[in-house]
Parts: structure tokens; sequence; C-alpha cells
DNA sequence: TTGTAGGCGTTATCAT
DNA sequence: ATGATAACGCCTACAA
């Protein structure tokens, strides 16, 4: 029995006779013998494997993306090459470096606005998606949340049950959706009219801590906001938790809402409005793209838009009457 | 200029004159190389990487793991290769055989008591560190939870708090975590002469839904269970949610407690009183017990406990005084 | 239908 | 200090 005609079981490839491939099939599962991914791919030229940077894993919205990818990739054959805590330019440069060559393409997701110089370099090098990529994202295949639309509609929705003074809890400064969902919010409001008050904007980093942290200075203000839009719904929760802990209620003293729509949301005491997002969705269509772009080779860069709905909840005093 | 003086070069391994160095270095990044990782794990039989195998990818709890194994794996210059979904033994077999010839070992966690044969199999021929491994947990390296110590001592605590009729939601069935959990709460109740009631245990799925879910029956009983302990935070989270519907108050009607202390915990409403694991470590520890089998090679296998330590909030009504 | 042999890009061993 | 060359495990013409 030659090594070949092992290959040719194992890959399908060519006529084996029944006989044969039952033969080897019976020999293999004995010895548990499964063919070695290395030497694999080093003739192949292909790795079947998917790089994955993150910014940083935290929270619910991370682990849905990476179930979204996972999901997507091993449908489709191939693994995942997780790596995260990528913030900054240098980090995400030498993360790139040691990915090369032990994947078919990357999945980056650096909202970092500075990072985006060194995925300039990477240009046409080698298949590339990016996750809510700012200025660069045109550059490559890009897959970009309606932030701005989505922070739009929902300062609309405030706005509609009658508040006048809307606070926003910002996101990381550099960061690229949170920058959008900032400017959602002030077009909102200026397109109601209302002059932009820049005491009713804090700035927190994504964390629960931050949220919760951010609500102090809002409730110090001489003129009270009579609602509360965080960036994201980890900082939504920790301003609900410390509302709470001010014996404010929510939402009749004051409203909250949040963004991501994350699992948990929904299970806030109260439930907590936010603009939703199919957090997986943007995974999974990731992980798709990827595959396809190999296949294809050369074929003109798409840039997808996942929308966003409103998802009217209690934290808000409910749906407009 | 060979080949081999070009390897020498990269790997800073042998004597090369400054020069020599020197003109590599420049073609190199004149010529964007970067040496073939396959190539280079064929010829060295290491992979540099880690083989990450997950039952299913569903909030924090995930996360947190991964959070950790990367954060240590990073540090000690190896990638995660992550898989995620795998509960039956099936898909865990076909993802350690997919897995073969590219991550130099594996960090396993698959609750599932059914499971545990297929790992049966891999004794000794790989590198293998099990998380929450039931009954093949001292074959391999391996990290568990005190997940019976935990409960027993939250169990305790809302006994001292004069709770008599504690409700139990417990998780996936056949997952050793789940079982060892309910099997704490038994033990506690037993020690303190109470008579088992079996209709205040609910099977869950570790699932917010499921512990929402969970709520009704145990309201619906006519004797009312005083207080609720949740096998995960998850579901704790849930029957909060569900209690709050019916209008029932907590703690002052019924207590509610929870498992993992997921960093969301604190930020409920009321703040959840849970058992403190640290998630993260977890996956630290598994990720730093790998690479140093790896080096020494066969060592006594190593079986480590993760501690675990009352958190009281005001879900379960506080302190006791 | 099956076997033979060359080569994928590296590292390691031996010469030089 | 550098060069030549044999592995590593697999795939794929090409030959039989």
């Amino acid at each position: 029995m030659s090594v070949a005609t092992v290959s040719r079981v194992w890959n399908e490839a060519a006529f084996v006779s029944p006989e044969t491939r039952q033969r080897v099939a019976a020999v293999a599962t004995r010895l548990g013998y499964s063919p070695h991914g290395a030497a694999r791919s080093l003739i192949t030229r292909t790795t079947h494997a998917l790089g994955v940077l993150l910014p940083d894993l935290y929270g619910e919205f991370f682990s849905e993306i990476i179930r979204g990818i996972d999901h997507t990739a091993q449908a489709a054959g191939y693994h995942i090459l997780v790596s995260s805590s990528h913030d900054s330019k240098d980090e995400i440069d030498a993360a790139l470096r040691s990915m090369r060559g032990r994947v078919d393409g990357m999945i980056i997701m650096s909202p970092d606005l500075e990072a985006q110089r060194t995925l300039h370099a990477l240009q046409g090098s080698f298949p590339v998606v990016l996750l809510n990529g700012g200025a660069e994202a045109n550059a490559f295949d890009s897959i970009t949340i309606e932030n701005h639309e989505g922070a739009r509609a929902m300062v609309r929705h405030l706005l509609a049950r009658g508040h006048k003074r809307i606070a926003m809890i910002g996101g990381p400064q550099r960061n690229y959706d949170a920058a959008e969902r900032l400017r959602g919010y002030r077009t909102a409001l200026m397109e109601s009219g209302i002059a932009p008050d820049e005491s009713l904007v804090v700035q927190g980093d994504f964390s629960e801590l931050s949220g919760h942290r951010a609500v102090k200075p809002l409730l110090a203000l001489e003129r009270r906001p009579t609602a509360i839009f965080a960036a994201n719904d980890s900082m939504a929760i920790g301003a609900l938790s410390a509302l709470h802990e001010s014996g404010m209620r929510v939402p009749e003293d004051v409203a909250v809402a949040g963004f991501d729509d994350i699992p948990l949301a929904r299970y806030m005491n109260p439930q907590l409005s936010t603009v939703h997002v199919d957090i997986a969705k943007l995974g999974e269509r990731a992980a798709a793209l990827l595959p396809s772009s190999l296949l294809q080779g050369a074929r003109p860069r798409q840039q997808l838009q996942l929308s966003t709905t409103l998802v009217i909840r209690s934290s808000c005093g409910g749906l407009v009457s």
C-alpha cells in the first residue's frame, strides 16, 4: 500500500477501489491516524485557518462575535486563530506578523482610529476583512454597523417621548464606533433644534464601571438630564446600577438606553431599551466573506453595512403613545 | 547566500557576521519576507499553537475563559486555535482529529460526562489540560472548580439567614459542574437536617432563558421557596427578571443567589449574591500548564483546584447579622 | 486502479 | 562564519 493511495483515500480525489478505501479506513482508525496539518499546508499552500484580531475580549459583545465567526468558519472547514488585546498600532503590527503564514486570511477588528495606518500597509497583500473599520474600511472587505443611524434613531425616540435634556455616555476616545454613535446623537439633537450642551456628554470606555462612574457628574449638574443614552449596553448597565444606588427611579426620574442589545439587556431590571445589533451575524458575515475571497481571488471589495433596529423596553419608559 | 545562513539569521542561533546579518535583514524587509510557519513546524515538530475546545461560547463565562487563556498563551509565545460548540462525543472526536499537527497541546473543556470516554483514548498521546473534567480528570493535567464546596457554602449561608425552603435551578443534565453544584446544595441541606424536596429542584441549561422559565413552577408550588439558588449567574439573572415580572420583591419575598460571579453580577438590580470563581484565572492556569508540560516532557500529572469564595451582595439580603 | 518520485520551505548536521 | 544537503509528512504529476 503506497502513501499515494492513502492520500487519495483521504482526499476522496482520484479513483480508489472500494475495498482499498475500506482497508485504508480500517487501518487508519485502528492506528488513530490523521494527517499532519503542517505538512499538508506546506504543499497545498493553504492553512485552512482564519486569523481573528480583536481589541479586547471583554463582555458578551466579544463572545457573541467569536461565536458567530467560529460557527461559520467551522462550517466552511476553517479553524480560527484568535488573538485579543490589540489596541495600539504596535500590538496589531506584532500580531499581524506572528500570524503571517499561519492563516489564509484575517478578520481584524481595530476600532482604534490610529491603528488604521498599520492596516493601510496590508492592502492587497492578504485577504482581510475589517470589522468596524474607519477610514481604511473601503480599502478592504469590511462590515460596519449602522452606528450613526442607530444612535440617531434612539435619540429621536427619546426626544419623541418628551425628553429635552438627554445625556450621552460616550465610548473610548479614538474609537470609531463610539465616535459614530456620538455623531448620531448630535445629529438627532441638531435636527430637533436643541442646542448642544457639552456638559451632558461624559466619556466612558465601554465598561460597566465607566458607565457607573459617568452618572455622578450628570446627577451633579444644575439642570439634570432626564434621559441617559450610553454608547453601549455595558455602560448602560453600569449607569442603571449607579442610578439605582442614588435612589433615582428608572424610567420615572431618568430614562436609560444602550447600544448593542447584548443578550442580557432584556434581563435587566428594568429591561434595557437599546439599539439592536445582530452581533453574532457580524461575526458570521465576516467569516463568510473570507473564504469567498480566497476562492474567487481578486474580486471587487465588499462593504457591508449591518443594520440596527430600535428595541424599546421599559428602561426608557416604553413606546411613544 | 545560502538558505542556511538566512535561517541562522532569523533564529539568531549560530554565529553570523554582523554584515551578513545586516544584508539578510535588509533584503528580507525589502521583499516582505517572513518564514513559512507550516514548513517550520514540519521540521521542528512544534507549532507554537494551543488548541482550545469549548462546549459552547455563550455569555460572559466563556469570554472570560478565552481572555485568560489568550493572555497567558500570548505571553508564552503561543497562539490559540479556538473551536467551540463541542458537546457530543463525536464533535469532540472530529475537532481533535482536525487539530492534529496544528497544535502542540490542547485545553479541553467538556463538562459533558458522556464525552469523557473519548478523552480516555487520548491519554498520554498528547499534552492535554482538562477544564472541569469529571471522571477522567486525574488521567490528565486538570483544573477543576470547587463546585461542591462553593455551592455548599452558599446554601449554608442561605440557611443561616433563616431560609428553610431553598430551591435550586440546576444546570444541564450530564454536566459535571452542574452535577457537583447540585451535590453541594444537597450536602448543605442534609447537614442541617432538612429533608430534601425534589419539587424544589428545577432543571435549567445555564442560559438566562432557562433561569427565567424555572421560576414559574417554583412560584406555583403550594409551599413556595423563600430562596432560589441557581447553578450559574446567567440563570440567576433570568430568575431575577422573572421574579420581578411576577411582582415578587428580591430579596424581601425571595432571595436569589448564583454561581460564577461574572463581571455583570454586581451590576444587577438588586446586586447578585454569588459564588465567586476567578474565571479568567481558570483560563490562565490552563494555558500555563500546557507549555510547562511541553517543556518538561513526562512529569507527574497536576490536578489543580480553583477555590471559590462567597460574595454576598443584596439579592440574598446581605450578610448574616 | 495503484505505485514512484519530486518538491513544498524550513531546520539541523556535517563539511568546508 | 558559511555552504551543501538530508530530512519533516504530505500531495500530485506521471508512469505502470
